[in-house]
This record gives structure tokens, sequence and C-alpha cells, in this order.
DNA sequence: GTTATTGCAAATGATTTGCACAAGG
DNA sequence: CCTTGTGCAAATCATTTGCAATAAC
């Protein structure tokens, strides 16, 4: 967990009031000891490996109070549950690609996207707040080539697979 | 109700071996009659006022169908909801700026956005199936002169206003 | 007559919430 | 202590589904 994180998270309780509790610590430890993006119940599996046990509810409301604190962004890919990006420090302004092959999620950066956005708006004029560039898109290699490094990737890795349209 | 979309979806409930039903016309109607967005509960609040009854199972059920039948398009808003959008014939390729002010939604084309989110795919090894340009923003007018003539109008209809987080 | 379609009510599944109890500061 | 946080179970809310009755073709 960067020492940045911590800095910000400690800021946003002391302003808040808020409380430190070992619930929260495990799940900010858990969310922050890698920088991948995670659905609730994602995280809810790697929080039954740590010793400190907490509720959905507690988790869910944590996950509520770090999107308020700007720590975690919030991205919806259309599957029907919330998933959770926490790079969102690092990279304000990155959009994702996700492929329908494996359901894996790329985050990129765009310069001439962010200026092209920027005009587009001001030009049906409004002022932007927020920009969400998703793409969805399929492994060009499993086309060609017949397979897709991130599917077997993901399957090794047991990780969601194409996912239920709801 | 324009002509392709009628041929069209004849087509598709021929293809399908599917059947016409007084519902399914009605729903149909009720949708192509304007080419405004909406979500299945507005539908529904249409088509209380029309003399053929549905459940709101066929409803959804409809609304499925024609998403296949490629005469809708769904798109998230991520309000917790689906909107359905009936102007994809004329417009394949358009993307959505919703205003924080009053929930309204305004459609836009883009040909520089198009190639660039081609270029982007590519360059990341995929093949682009499909691209949403989400763009969140309040309305300039209300920040500059306090009024949103978009939030006017959507008082004066009674509109979906700016919701809900889920 | 088959087979697709409908309506109803019950099921789903992610997320939220009321409430009584527990625990930070 | 006083207020915030937690766990539990029940509540939401949009959407889906099982099933028996109905209606296309």
């Amino acid at each position: 967990m960067t020492l940045e994180v911590r800095k910000r998270l400690n800021a946003f309780i002391r302003m808040k009031g808020l409380r430190h509790t070992p619930q929260r610590n495990a799940i900010v430890e858990a969310i922050f000891a890698s920088d991948e993006h995670f659905t609730p119940d994602e995280l809810w599996e790697k929080l039954r490996g740590t010793d400190t046990r907490t509720s959905r509810a507690t988790l869910y409301r944590t996950l509520s109070l770090l999107s308020e604190a700007g720590l975690l962004q919030e991205i919806d890919l259309g599957d029907g549950q919330t998933t959770y990006d926490p790079n969102f420090l690092e990279k304000p302004a990155h959009n994702h690609l996700v492929c329908v092959d494996c359901g894996k999620i790329l985050e990129f950066e765009d310069d001439h996207l962010e200026v092209l956005n920027e005009c587009i708006t001001r030009r049906l004029g409004f002022h932007s707040i927020k920009q969400t560039l998703r793409i969805e898109a399929c492994c060009e290699e499993l086309r060609t080539e017949g397979r897709c490094p991130n599917l077997i990737q993901a399957r090794l890795k047991r990780q969601r697979l194409p996912g239920k349209k709801r």
C-alpha cells in the first residue's frame, strides 16, 4: 500500500470524524495490496483468507467510503456489478478496454482522447466532469491464431469469464 | 415508426419463427412513436395509456428481443437500470453525454473519435467490437447564468432527475 | 394441434438498511 | 460515555424465470 494512499485515508478519516477499525484496515490492506481491479465479491473472497472477519455490509460500506475519499474509482462494466479501480491516484484519467474473450480489463491512457473529449463536450455547450471510454474488444491473437493469452491466464487464475449479460 | 424498423422486425420474426402478438405490436408502437431514450419503467408508463395491456415480464422479454434484432441499443448510464436507445438504425455509432443537472441525454457522433478509438484498440492488440464514450457533464449555462434549459425542460416534463447513484 | 407467448407470482442477485450490540477516542 | 462502526437479517429494486393457461399459425 502506497504511502500516498495511507496519507489520504488518514486525512479523510480525520476530516470526517470517522474511526480506525480493524475491519477497515483489513479491507484497505486487501485492496491496495495489488493494483488490480476487483468486484466486491472478489474482494470478499480475498478477505476470507484474512484473520480479520468482516461482514458484507461493512465491506460495501467501506467501499463507498473509499470512493468518497477518492481512493477508489467505481467503474461500470455493464455486467451487473460494480468494479472498483484502485489505480485512480496514479492515473487520474484512464479508460478501459474489456476483452470479451476472457473479461480481462486493460487500462490505457491517451492524451489525444482527452483533448478530443474536451472539445466535443464544449462544442455541445457543457462542462465536462467525467469521461469514460469503454471499449469492448476481442483479442486479435485469438482470432488469428486461435488462442488468447488473457483467456489462458484467466483460466489459470480462475478469473471472471465473459460473464452473463444481465 | 419507420418503414425500416417494421421491415427489420418482420424479417427477424420470420427468421426466428416468432409470432406477431398484440402485446408486441403495442410495445413496438410505443417505442418507435418517438426517438427518445427510455427505461423499461418509462416505457411501462407510456403503455399504461394504451388499450392493450401487457405484463412487465412481456415488456422485458420484448425489449431483449428488439435488442437482439438490432432495433434497440442497450446503454448503461450507471444509474442501476438499462436505458434503451431507439436511434441505433439511423446512427449506428453514437455516443452519449449525460447532463448531471437534469439527467438529460444528448447523443453525438464524431468521426475523429471513432478513428482514434480504432487506433487505440489496435495498438493494444485487440479487435474492436463496441465502443462507448460516456461523458458526464454539467450545463455551461447553468454555471454561468444560473439556469440550465434542460433542467427547466426536465421539470416541465417531469423527466428523470439527476438520479440516485446505486 | 403444435409451438410460441403471456401473465402471474416467486426467484434472483447485487447492494442497502434498520436495529441492537460492540467498541473507538 | 458518547458517538460511530459492526453484524445480522430483512428489505430493495431492476430484472428474470417457472409454470399453467392462451393464443398464433
